[in-house]
DNA sequence: TTTAGTTGACC
DNA sequence: GTTATGC
DNA sequence: GCATAACGGTCAACTAAA
């Protein structure tokens, strides 16, 4: 029998209800144990406040605005109430199930109704995502009002927290990652590795439920398949990451760009951000900048992607941020504003996976594949001297806007000092 | 055709 | 990206 | 101490309204 949107919404009430994580944990374990193969993904997505996949490239365009129109129209809302609940609450999702519960809706509701699946909920999702052009504003109203008026408050609280993607319930991925591995009884590391590789949580409860520990073993990275990036974390001092690091240590600069995972196979490139959003189209130069340097068959990397200007200088960030997501004038913007690509990391090439190899392993093999692209600039001090000579502050220096203003602004400029990236698997 | 409002995304 | 907060 | 929630500033796309 298909889960009901109903036990979801009942599942999370309990996990806001504690702030004990080992709680949080059981209880969705045990959760995740109910349900089908075919509504298991939906469920793991929507818990951790997804409607789709994250390696998906689908998007609701819905957020409180127009669910304030809605809920004017379903009910009468009582703006005092819903006012006097956020100051208690902080929370939109809490706030609309308080007013919910003392409105009457205008339309009847019929108590013998067959309440709503989480996979029907998904489908009208995908469908509110799908509405697109002239007329999508009211499609989707549409959708989400015939969605709404199935719901109970306490659903509607969860599915207004999943359009506005602000759960707040303390069940977050890494601890849905947790609640995944004692759901099905397998080890936590495996189920990290997956949910890295498959770029998605759901994706990997999915596979453990129809394909089992087997499945999970099998997962590993797939070209154009965005995979979750792993983070860099800051320390107070160069030493204090450096004690982090155990004694082995590589310095790079950080660049004040952004950050792209670049796939390719068989001639076909793709691009990600660090959101794993297609930025492929806005970036035709790094396009053709991979497609002539890189000649492996299929391979994975990591870069930062800036632009300098004709003295040779990097650009302030938000000039640069005019050239991602663009999808009108692509030309024209690339000839004012010119990306340059630095690499920095190489996490699969020809089938192997390469991150259970060292950095100095990866830097080498990237080097080798790079052709005439750059990599980022290592630190070349010897580690008695890295602390002390190491740039630990931003270079300030004055710049100009793309309409030759001056700006008044300092910039973070091309050093923004150490950051140290701690890497999970080769600390 | 222009303007306003909404949304999402990057650091 | 930075800062605040709760285990 | 650690991980995450919550926040800020800026920009472009998109749809609806003027």
């Amino acid at each position: 029998m298909p889960a009901t949107f109903k036990s979801l919404s009942e599942l999370l009430e309990k996990v806001e209800a504690t702030k004990k994580r080992l709680k949080i944990i059981d209880q969705t374990a045990n959760y995740l144990k109910t349900l089908g193969a075919e509504e298991i993904e939906s469920a793991t997505n929507m818990m951790v406040g997804r409607a789709f996949p994250k390696y998906s490239q689908k998007t609701l365009d819905v957020s409180w605005s127009t669910l304030t129109r809605i809920f004017e129209r379903i009910s009468v809302f009582d703006w005092d109430l819903f006012r006097e609940a956020m100051a208690s609450t902080g929370d939109i999702g809490s706030a609309t199930k308080t007013v919910l519960e003392q409105t009457k809706p205008k339309k009847q509701t019929q108590l013998t109704q067959k309440s709503l699946t989480i996979t029907e909920v998904r489908t009208t999702m995908e469908a509110i995502a799908q509405a697109q052009g002239s007329g999508a504003r009211t499609k989707k109203e549409r959708l989400i009002t015939a969605l709404m008026s199935q719901a109970t408050p306490v659903e509607a609280k969860y599915l207004v927290k999943i359009f506005t993607g602000e759960m707040r319930t303390g069940l977050h991925e890494g601890l849905m990652e947790q609640a995944v591995a004692q759901a099905f009884d397998v080890p936590l590391q495996r189920v990290q590795h997956a949910s890295m590789v498959l770029g998605d949580i759901g994706e990997v409860a999915a596979t453990i439920k129809t394909q089992g520990l087997e499945g999970l073993e099998k997962a590993g990275f797939s070209v154009f398949r965005p995979v979750k990036l792993m983070l860099a974390q800051t320390a107070q001092s160069v030493n204090e990451a450096l004690a982090e690091h155990g004694g082995k240590s590589a310095l790079e600069y950080k660049y004040d760009g952004a950050r792209v995972q670049i796939h390719k196979q068989n001639g076909r490139i793709e691009i990600f951000s660090r959101r794993l959003t297609d930025v492929t189209e806005s970036l035709p130069e790094i396009v053709k900048i991979v497609e002539q340097n890189i000649l492996a068959q299929s391979i994975i990397v990591e870069g930062e992607v800036i632009s300098l200007d004709s003295a040779g200088y990097p650009i302030a960030f938000q000039h640069l941020m005019r050239r991602f997501r663009r999808v009108h004038g692509i030309s024209g913007m690339a000839e004012k504003i010119p990306l340059t690509l630095y690499l920095f990391d190489i996490l699969y090439l020809n089938g192997e996976s390469l991150i259970a190899q060292p950095y100095i392993q990866r830097r080498q093999i990237l080097s080798q594949i790079a052709g005439e692209i750059p990599l980022t600039k290592p630190n070349s001090h010897r580690p008695a001297q890295t602390s002390r000579r190491f740039p630990q502050r931003s270079h300030r220096r004055w710049t100009r806007r793309l309409d030759g203003e001056k700006t008044r602004q300092p910039i973070r400029a091309w050093t923004q000092g150490q950051t140290l990236a701690k890497n999970q698997n080769n600390p």
